[in-house]
DNA sequence: CTGAAAGCGCTTACAG
DNA sequence: CTGAAAGCGCTTACAG
């Protein structure tokens, strides 16, 4: 007959027997406490409360989750944009999945293809992906997915398929906002520069511009109108074009605050200053939008915020679908944006 | 008498029970395939994957971390450096977490104070600390934590307490390479602008291109060298100072990015075109680095790594307590810099 | 080279 | 309002 083994408790922090012991009750009780459930006596709770805090207990997630008996598993596969764009993005999702304890496992598509990412992704069990842009995008992808019906959320997309969960910001109505706010200040002949077409993002934004001009009862002129790719180097060329127009804009709104802080830049080396000779608005608020100077008037566009927000929406979902309610009829969650005012505009010089 | 009640199993998930039974062999084989232990037989070990791979199983976290029996918590404490450092560093420092299965918790010490915040993020159960500049750098951090006893890393500090750990470049001989650049170029007058006191980066940084220009037989004149506080406005007001010089600079090497960027805002504004009629080289390989025109030559510090790094170290020197091994004698890893050359650097027209 | 038993620290599902 | 029992899916510590 063999001898019982010891115990083979390793870690030396106290675990919910001990609190149990200390506070005189049972474990199930203290374990009440911490999740907050009603039905604990107050003399009881705070009694679990005095022994948690005086012996620094601490839960364990992994009992915790193995117990629960939920563990999801995420993916977020991204392509390339700017560095900045995707830390803030991780920022965010990860975060979350910390907090909501769900694993988030990222996957980079490079040059070897989209479709072969996803197939390295979900060799994994994946429980559901979260797209940021431009993936959000792309109808390969959206499609590749919803072949293997696995759920998805795709981030700052301007028209999200019906049938995925998104969230992205009103893009028309923030270019609509920031555009009625130049004119507001009285400036007439506002250039716009397009992003890069391959984002939805960017119709919607010019689309936004249009119809604040329309009501503005100004013309929409072609001239005034760039394209542009989102990046500092066309944003240059954008702006050189718009300020080598016989008549030269007042003011420029460019789609994102690269092209913007280009922009800035070309205006001072043609000896303007900005904002009392020329206005420059960006779109998006990031590090550059401060970094330059002046600092850029533009709009804030939430990234931590948006990805925390399409992990959360990603796991209610999977949730929903687990227990056959069929989804929550795919929310579609449009986050608020926000016009940020700092150096770059002012209204326009009446001697113009 | 009561009834037996049935499984409580909430996953659909495959386990380590059903591959095992698929394989036909104990879970505890499985076990061994999965942790890639000896001592299994390769006919056996390509059954199991076979399973493995045929049931998409994905082992457990949470129940392996719970059986393994170790759980550890690190906390990170900032301040507020620039979002896109926090950005970097965090992504390296929750992937590295997540990769070795340990919670981190994300404290921000702002106004409250900082003996206000370790004491709030201690009172949880944390097992050591992570410290991103410049708190990495305050001495009333260091030593509050070090009155505690708790093991903590400090990341990017030039001259790192003994008793700590610590992941940093070589400050002073990265900046010694840059200055060497740019004199191999033929420059002679070679400006710098140094980074805020509060950093011990800052001072050698200096040192670096002091040590350097004396090496290249070049004079060290104060006129050259001004105090910048790492801000983009305090490099447009440095660069203004140097280019204002009678004789001025044909080179400005700047103690970070930001700095660099504003000196080439400067540079255009006086009509100069970078590279040709000056050279602008930065620090610290930051976003902004790429998104200016011309691009920077600059130092590249590789902020994900070494937060990536400093977790691992950290992990490393619980694990090491926990076995009464007394620490690591407290690492200090140096991660190699390397220097970018892009498009703002030129050797120096010789007819100036 | 392989496996049976016990245990990690919680929560679920009951019962009272 | 409180608790005893069973189980979550792994790994440790043995044994052979």
């Amino acid at each position: 007959m063999r001898e019982a083994r010891g115990p083979r408790r390793q870690r030396n922090a106290p675990t919910i027997n001990d609190v149990a012991a200390r506070a005189g009750v049972s474990p199930m009780t203290v374990s009440r406490v911490i999740n907050g459930e009603g039905n604990v006596r107050e003399a009881t709770r705070l009694r679990v409360q005095e022994a948690i805090a005086a012996m620094r207990y601490a839960p364990s997630i992994a009992a915790r989750t193995l117990a629960g008996g939920e563990e999801l598993r995420l993916g977020l596969l991204h392509s390339n944009p700017s560095f900045a764009y995707l830390s803030a993005f991780l920022v965010g999702s990860l975060d979350q999945a910390s907090r909501s304890n769900v694993q988030l496992v990222v996957e980079k598509c490079d040059d070897k293809g989209e479709i072969k990412a996803i197939e390295h992704l979900l060799r994994g069990r994946i429980d559901g992906i979260v797209l940021p842009p431009p993936l959000s995008d792309s109808p390969q992808v959206v499609e590749a997915l919803k072949a293997r019906d696995i759920p998805v959320v795709a981030v700052a997309t301007a028209r999200p398929p019906a049938d995925l969960l998104s969230v992205s910001i009103d893009d028309r109505r923030a270019a609509y906002d920031m555009t009625r706010h130049i004119g507001s200040m009285g400036h007439r002949r506002i250039g716009f520069i397009i992003g890069n077409p391959n984002q939805t993002a960017s119709a919607e934004r010019l689309e936004g511009y249009r119809q604040a001009l329309t009501e503005m009862g100004l013309p929409v002129s072609d001239d005034l109108i760039v394209q542009g790719y989102f990046t500092y180097r066309s944003g240059l060329d954008a702006a050189e074009a718009l300020l080598a127009l016989p008549e030269r804009p007042t003011a420029i709104f460019a789609s994102n605050d690269d092209m913007a802080a280009a922009a800035v830049a070309i205006a001072h080396r043609r000896g303007l200053d900005v904002p009392r000779d020329l206005t420059v608005c960006g779109f998006d608020d990031t590090a550059l939008a401060t970094t330059v100077w002046p600092e850029l008037t533009t709009i804030r566009q939430p990234v931590v915020e948006m990805s925390r927000t399409a992990v959360d929406l990603l796991i209610k979902e999977i949730r929903a679908r687990a227990m056959r309610a069929e989804g929550l009829d795919h929310s579609h969650v449009i986050v608020p944006h926000e016009l940020i005012r700092r150096q770059s505009d002012a209204p326009l010089d009446p001697g113009k």
